[in-house]
DNA sequence: TTTTGAGTTGTTCGA
DNA sequence: GTCGAACAACTCAAA
């Protein structure tokens, strides 16, 4: 079971099989499979293997450039990423039957489908008598070792934080290996093409001008972060016409920089008394409670984590669903959300709140529906992160917020995007509009929507309801399903 | 077992 | 325009 074992075979054979850790840098399933004698990185692309929740147009797309980075940061090293296609188990048989290979090492994942699947891969594997071990690349404190007192999962985030600065602190991240043994003879791999993962008809332009995946586009968003966003982080991370975020989550989400890495530059950029390291730390941290919540509570990807919310009485309105989903909602803020989501398949967290506030509580469609659309069009969706997001906004989930809490879309606009550049930028119709009706076109006087151009109804949409009256719809709804008529 | 303090991100109303 | 309180009740985590 320990590595320092197979160091005594004469010729072995290693298959590094990549998923979500698209590095050669801090990556220990690589780390120790360079020991070996020759080494085979493979990416098996095998959709139907993550149960119902197959990866979304958005991340597929970046799933592609992300392999073409990863082949090239291999070849320096004397090594190339091997591409095949199918069930994972079937793969790793033939290619194990092909190279002769005695083990095969890879990084865990933690979405319950994938964890059920990789467990039985792994005892096949060693019924076979082949070397199977997996690692953690991915998260800070992996979600069994972080427990109360009374060994229970943590369901408040304060503590859960409180508990991680006081766990044993994440090891410093492993070096890239300098080489890579390559095996006597390549096994055949499939063309990036033949996986079919960028879409048929190019929508990908904004997404492409908006993103450089891969490691090295990962690096350069950090550096870029902590050079001119970090130290006003708390003050411009919540105006999202402003880069005041780091922007790291699509790389994090495909494994090509390394928490680890995140984590320790920030310690050593905080260590620095005019540096404060610890607000963007908590969000990093918010993600490890992701994570940890999806695996002690595997079936909140799509059922509530509170049991009352399973009877509310979510609204089915298709029309309002794809009125939000175009941003054609009438509400600037929303609008101009949705459509940044559409355009460069991402979207500013304080916005994200707003639209799935909007969806949930002016709409009253339920979360899931939001949650599904966000999947296929994020670039950077992730089945923990995604899930506790719309959980914790439709009040559901993990420190769930008061059911009182409907933001108001146009005072959350004002407030965040004051002087209305973000909504100018993707609802452009409005952009003559004056700041003082930019996030309520429909508040606006006859005579300045004449002067902007606009006519409602004809160049931007009525608002599809009122908000005051849904905001009351919400809270008589959430009255209704208090716990005590549960009871 | 019981008790106690606390809980990412808001809005509205009235003084 | 600004400020504090009210909005309700529940569950979690720790003592």
């Amino acid at each position: 079971m320990n590595c320092s074992e197979a160091t005594t075979a004469q010729s072995r054979t290693a298959i590094v099989w990549f998923r979500q850790d698209l590095r050669t840098d801090d990556n220990p399933a690589l780390a120790a499979a360079a020991k070996s004698d020759a080494v085979i990185p493979v990416y098996i692309w095998d959709p139907d293997g993550e149960g119902d929740l197959p990866p979304g147009a958005a991340s597929r797309w970046w799933l592609h450039q992300s392999l073409v980075a990863l082949d090239a940061e291999l070849r320096p090293k004397g090594s190339r990423l091997v591409l095949r296609r199918g069930a994972s188990a079937d793969v790793l048989r033939d290619l194990i039957r092909e190279t002769g290979a005695e083990a095969v090492f890879w990084n865990r994942r933690y979405e319950p489908a994938v964890i059920e699947r990789d467990q039985g891969i792994k005892s096949a594997l060693k019924a076979q008598g082949i070397d199977a071990q997996s690692f953690n690349s991915g998260l800070l404190f992996e979600p069994w070792t972080i427990e109360t007192k009374g060994g229970t999962p943590y369901q408040v985030f304060t503590p859960f934080w409180k508990a991680c600065l006081a766990a044993t602190p994440p090891a410093r991240p492993l070096p890239s290996p300098k080489e890579i043994s390559p095996p006597d003879a390549w096994p055949e791999s499939l063309s990036l093409d033949d996986l079919q993962l960028e879409p048929k008809i190019d929508w990908a332009n904004g997404i492409r001008e908006a993103w450089t995946p891969g490691t090295c586009g990962a690096r350069q968003e950090l550096q870029r972060f902590l050079k001119t966003s970090a130290d006003a982080y708390s003050d411009t991370r919540d105006l999202p016409a402003t880069t005041g975020t780091s922007r790291l989550s699509p790389h994090l989400h495909f494994g090509e920089i390394s928490p680890r890495r995140i984590w320790h530059k920030l310690m050593e950029w905080g260590a620095d008394a005019s540096h404060d390291s610890e607000p963007y730390l908590r969000q990093l941290v918010w993600r490890e409670f992701a994570h940890h919540l999806l695996y002690h509570f595997p079936h909140t990807t799509n059922r509530p984590l509170r049991s009352n919310f399973e009877n509310f009485p979510w609204a089915t309105n298709a029309r309002n669903l794809k009125a939000w989903q175009q941003g054609r909602t009438g509400y600037p803020f929303v609008d101009a959300g949705m459509r940044e989501l559409w355009t460069t398949g991402w979207m500013h967290n304080r916005v994200r709140m707003v639209v799935a506030s909007f969806l949930v509580k002016d709409l009253l469609i339920s979360w899931t529906e939001g949650a599904r659309w966000f999947w296929d069009t994020l670039v950077d969706a992730d089945l923990a992160n995604n899930t506790l997001g719309w959980q914790w906004t439709a009040g559901c989930g993990a420190d769930a917020a008061p059911f009182f809490r409907v933001f108001n879309p146009m005072s959350q606009g004002q407030k965040f995007d004051p002087d209305g550049g973000y909504v100018r930028r993707w609802v452009p119709e409005l952009a003559l509009l004056p700041n003082r009706w930019i996030h309520a076109p429909f508040d606006a006087p006859a005579d300045v929507l004449e002067t902007a151009g606009i006519a409602l109804g004809r160049d931007y949409p009525h608002p599809i309801v009122d908000h005051a009256a849904s905001r009351q719809l919400a809270l008589d709804a959430y009255a209704g399903i208090r716990t005590s008529e549960a009871t």
